[in-house]
DNA sequence: CAAGCATGGATAGTTCCGCTATCCAACGAC
DNA sequence: GTCGTTGGATAGCGGAACTATCCATGCTTG
């Protein structure tokens, strides 16, 4: 398949695919000649991958790179390279600021994870830690309620959406098919916990305030 | 206080606050003399407010605008103020392609919505309902399970989220309290439970193929 | 086999967004 | 009165994600 049809297969301008190409989210295709390549089905796969990261997911194009380039190390274990998509996203800056808020969202978050019985956080520190601890300490400095007993029933959930999400990678077949399922479940399901939240917010504020 | 005042408590330039003024997010200051203006506590709450929606929730300074605008508007009534950020928000482009996968996309979540007994949603059609349809049929074009079986837990889950989130909305004694907060925790609790995902899923993928 | 259009690599340009820097006239404390 | 401060207006900057143009090659068709 030459590139236009790569373009039209998949929906992307040949001139963002080349784009694509040039920042290392796409492998070359096989060059056929001088001036001409050549791709396969691996390749619009790919591209799809990348665009429902860039589109869906909102990560930013060097991100994808970097997540996908993680994901395709074989030098890690498969532990890690699950982790892959984790350890490279989230990219709210971390708790920048060292003010009152941020201590307290600390704590909060620490008595959490404890409680939660989650540990070995601190020691391979996940970006999602420093995230999370930005977000609570925002909602602090709003005087909204957000301390651990707040936090425990998401900590929860959360729990169990991760094993739903756990046992969706393991129907995969194939090692390299469950660090791509890692990666495009983690990031893709995010939009659709979150719309789930929002239709869920109507529903539940039409039962207690009841319009009509 | 002063504008040097408000910028110097809410860490926030007075550069940007003056950018802020001129885009309609916060009120402009009791305007003193011709050219002085006295800020008070309710402008600095303002700008913390706008300032978390930002740079946490990710959200674009124009839709910011829309959503505290309808947040106070004040002739719409209670139900309707409540889901102003949830209607002004998500701009993921809605289903803009029509092809195979946005139509099973379609009707896995007609038939979630179903189940989960959720009526309504095609009446005043929220943008997170358009969003979730985009990320299902991402999906499902990458080959992911995500017929309504893998999507009901998630369902389930969102509303026992949207009840804790209202329960702590109800915690706010007067209305407009309890709209600012429901913005505020739609939107800020997003990072939280996202990350808290991410979290369980180290977690969890630990547990299943334990290093050490 | 020549004409002519398609291919794909390189490079520069465009658009949007979120600030940021510069001016400048009016204030106000010393 | 002097001089630093305030705050409104305007223009500029830097990053991100594309997008448009150029051009040498090469396949294709009459």
């Amino acid at each position: 398949m030459r590139l236009a049809e790569l373009s039209a297969r998949s929906g992307v301008s040949t001139a963002t695919i080349k784009y694509y190409l040039r920042e290392g989210l796409l492998q070359p295709g096989h060059r056929v000649t001088a001036t001409q390549a050549e791709y396969g089905e691996e390749h619009l796969r790919r591209l799809r991958l990348v665009r429902a990261l860039i589109q869906i997911g909102k990560m930013p194009v060097a991100v994808a790179r970097e997540v996908i380039a993680a994901a395709e190390d074989t030098s890690l274990d498969h532990h890690m390279r699950l982790g892959a998509a984790t350890r490279a996203l989230p990219r709210v800056p971390g708790p920048a600021e060292d003010d009152e808020a941020t201590g307290i969202a600390h704590r909060s978050v620490d008595a959490l994870l404890e409680q939660l019985g989650w540990h070995g956080m601190h020691d391979e520190p996940s970006p999602a830690l420093g995230t999370l601890i930005t977000s609570v300490a925002a909602l602090v400095r709003l005087g909204y309620p957000c301390d651990t007993a707040h936090l425990l029933p998401y900590g929860r959930l959360a729990a169990e959406l991760a094993v739903a999400d756990l046992d969706a990678v393991e129907e995969q077949p194939t090692a390299a098919g469950q660090i791509e399922a890692a990666v495009a479940l983690t990031v893709l399901y995010e939009p659709v916990l979150l719309s789930l939240r929002r239709l869920a917010h109507v529903q539940e504020s039409a039962r207690r305030f009841g319009g009509r």
